[in-house]
DNA sequence: GCTAAAGTACAACGAGCGTTGTAATTTGAC
DNA sequence: GTCAAATTACAACGCTCGTTGTACTTTAGC
């Protein structure tokens, strides 16, 4: 096995462990052992338990980040029912990758360690990760805005990108045994979106 | 000083380690020592630190659903202007207490630590404090609803509720130094109430 | 097949942690 | 002021952890 490979198992094993007991908890010995690697090979790639984890973190978004670019514009290429397309857009968004479980424990770790990340980590992360994804569907969004201007009004993409990913959210963090069903993505979604596109005004 | 009050002292120590720090890192001698207190008494009031930690996460969740409710009502007990008042409390609700940095930062770590805690305790926080919160406010936009049809429509108060209080977070969970200036607030407030009544449809 | 690079097994270290027991001290109610 | 209850100081335990050094084995390219 190549040198690359063995770092990559280790990142997967490492994002494995992270994720589910946190950076505190999580041990050197029981992430190696997921990896199927000893631990001086560990050591011998990211230097110490810190730098494992940066590079855990940076991976993770990278990948993810790539993945959801995708979506934005697999989905909101080209639009012909506004209200449907983001529906279907949005629920693609929340149900991609068979790692997005762990993905977003990661998240949740990252979340609650910031205090202990140096802000240097912090910063290259979110540009690589969630500011990114961002930016594409503010791109989007402001496209579909111009092209007709009937249909969506957006003064300020950033902040309408962040308010549309809030809303399908659903916004059921972690409790309960982990993620949603299919059913409950899809009307957290139904309802995140017709709230985005008309609010509640009478 | 009474046994009540060393037990508050304890929890208030406990508070701000664990909401800096996480379960994992936070140690008990430096939360005894943050508290002005011996292991010992601690042990003898709550346990374990398992015990310790329930009992931080449950006081810190009560005590800020209390002051969440009282905002409600005072707010949004009688209506003038919607849009305005909504914005007033918006501001309000992000703004209140000293330790609301602490406490979001405790919620934080309950977040990331949600697997390693038993369920019922999650529960019993959910319900305690973020659940009570957002029935609060659904039964106020239910009776602003129904007072004056013109001004609100709400179909499933519950999903509304949250639908608003994720749109007036802003969202900025943790990164940069912590909390945001009153203007910052101001602003993420004013567009999320915006976009909660009228949403981005053209 | 040889050789250098990469990976493994294993022991050892020093430190920090949660927790308990105990004996002495302080505190608050009567 | 007395006395019981609460708190303290302190030592000790067993355990886990991050990290390093070393000698041995496997791997991959030529």
């Amino acid at each position: 096995m190549a040198r690359a490979a063995k770092r990559q198992e280790v990142l997967a094993g490492a994002l494995t462990v992270f994720a589910r007991d946190g950076y505190a908890r999580a041990s050197i010995d029981v992430i190696a052992a997921e990896a199927g690697v000893s631990t001086r090979t560990l050591y011998n790639h990211f230097g110490d338990k810190a730098g494992l984890f940066r590079a855990v973190i940076q991976e993770s978004a990278t990948k993810v980040a790539a993945a959801q670019l995708a979506i934005v514009e697999q989905y909101l290429g080209e639009i012909t029912d506004l209200e449907a397309d983001l529906i279907e857009f949005g629920i693609a968004w929340r149900t991609p990758m068979p790692d997005y479980a762990e993905h977003s424990s990661l998240v949740r770790q990252v979340n609650a360690e910031a205090g202990h990340i140096p802000q240097e980590a912090i910063d290259a992360w979110q540009e690589a990760g969630p500011i990114a994804v961002r930016r594409a569907l503010a791109a989007r969004l402001t496209a579909i805005a111009e092209a007709e201007p009937g249909l969506l009004r957006i003064d300020d993409p950033m902040r309408a990108a962040l308010h549309f990913s809030l809303l399908i959210s659903g916004a059921n963090p972690s409790y309960r045994g982990g993620s949603m069903t299919p059913d409950e993505v899809t009307e957290a979604v139904t309802t995140g979106v017709h709230a985005f596109l008309h609010g509640y005004a009478g």
